[in-house]
DNA sequence: AATGCGGGGGA
DNA sequence: TCCCCAGCATT
């Protein structure tokens, strides 16, 4: 089969193989036989249950996913039961999943859930991606996965095979509306294909055409594709950097979730704990071992005022924690409190 | 269109 | 070290 002949190139990135049904069977082929047995994947799982493992999956490896997941559900199987949760257990079942305002946002989604929808996770795109914490990627994903509806999804998995075995060259920044469109102009004519097709095309991604280290060799599409014609083109473009992590902001909020997870009973990792602690100011240090209070203390020095009260008005935006004032606390300066924190309930 | 936002694991 | 990971919200 020949699937890169790209006959009707309209313009751009608008490719289309000539033999596009040979294209759809190699991946769901190949799918069928290398699926990894991921814990939402198996039948019975609830529409919840694939709504938390997308928004779990935003910039997070699936790897990590599944053991957070698994408890997750086990804790809140309905949006009801998050609903109705406390802030801080949202957050230390999180644990360090990573991006916590995920978390928040996806509380606040369960929320909208149950007075906007009756509980029940809404089956139409437009209207998922109404929902806290829910874009284009999400909502496509749980109307195809939760409910088979025949969408195109564009997760980084999917955007680089496509633009590798279609188009030859990747394609930098975030989806276009283009790209989208040429997305769906590739789906199957079935609602059942296109789903598997979309989920095995982001399996391939995330085993086979990986953005450094392809395994060309075991790709089902190797005669076909563009990108390996044309010689593996690199990635036209590269991100900017992301934040520094050492001493900002960033740090010392992971400090606060492995406060916070103590302060639940949650072993967390001292050293970890430690090296995110820039400077702050709660009560729950006095939980922490000796040791562990000593490194703080001694981080504590290299406090930087300017951006540590940056940091609150952060946090506090995010609701990761409460600023008292100083009338309020009687003491100097602020004091940060964690939000409902067992001594609070 | 550009930024900010965690944290872990692999090369 | 650097890069990447089933993105989203805000400006």
């Amino acid at each position: 089969m020949s699937v890169r002949r790209h006959t009707d190139s309209v313009r751009g990135t608008h490719r289309r193989p000539a033999d596009l049904e040979a294209l759809h069977t190699a991946v769901i082929d190949w799918f069928a036989q290398h699926e990894r047995p991921l814990p939402w994947r198996k039948p019975g799982t609830s529409a919840w249950g694939v709504l938390v493992s997308e928004v779990m999956s935003q910039q997070t490896p699936m790897s990590r996913v599944a053991p957070r997941w698994t408890e997750w559900m086990r804790k809140w199987p309905t949006p009801a039961d998050l609903a109705s949760a406390s802030t801080a257990d949202v957050l230390v079942a999180w644990d360090t999943l990573g991006y916590p305002r995920r978390a928040l946002r996806l509380q606040e989604c369960a929320q909208a859930i149950v007075t906007d929808h009756g509980g029940n996770v809404p089956h139409d795109e437009e209207v998922l991606l109404g929902l806290p914490g829910i874009g284009a990627y999400t909502a496509a994903a749980v109307a195809g996965f939760a409910f088979g509806a025949r969408t195109a999804i564009l997760d980084v998995n999917i955007r680089r095979v496509l633009a590798r075995a279609v188009d030859g060259h990747e394609h930098p920044g975030n989806a276009t509306k283009t790209e989208t469109a040429w997305a769906r102009e590739l789906l199957p004519e079935s609602p059942q294909r296109s789903v598997r097709w979309n989920a095995g095309t982001m399996e391939l991604g995330a085993l086979v055409c990986t953005s450094r280290n392809p395994r060309c060799d075991e790709c089902p599409l190797l005669a076909p594709c563009a990108w390996v014609d044309a010689g593996k083109p690199a990635s036209p473009e590269r991100k900017p950097k992301t934040q520094a992590w050492h001493g900002t902001d960033r740090q010392l909020r992971g400090a606060i979730m492995g406060l916070l997870r103590i302060s639940h009973g949650t072993p967390v990792r001292a050293d970890l704990l430690v090296a995110n602690t820039v400077d702050f100011d709660v009560d729950a240090a006095a939980l922490l071992p000796e040791k562990v209070q000593d490194g703080i203390a001694k981080v504590r020095r290299l406090a930087d005022g300017e951006r540590i009260s940056s940091l609150v008005d952060d946090l506090e935006a995010d609701g990761l924690l409460c600023r008292q004032t100083a009338e309020q606390s009687g003491e100097r300066g602020s004091v940060l409190t964690l939000p409902q924190s067992p001594s609070d309930q």
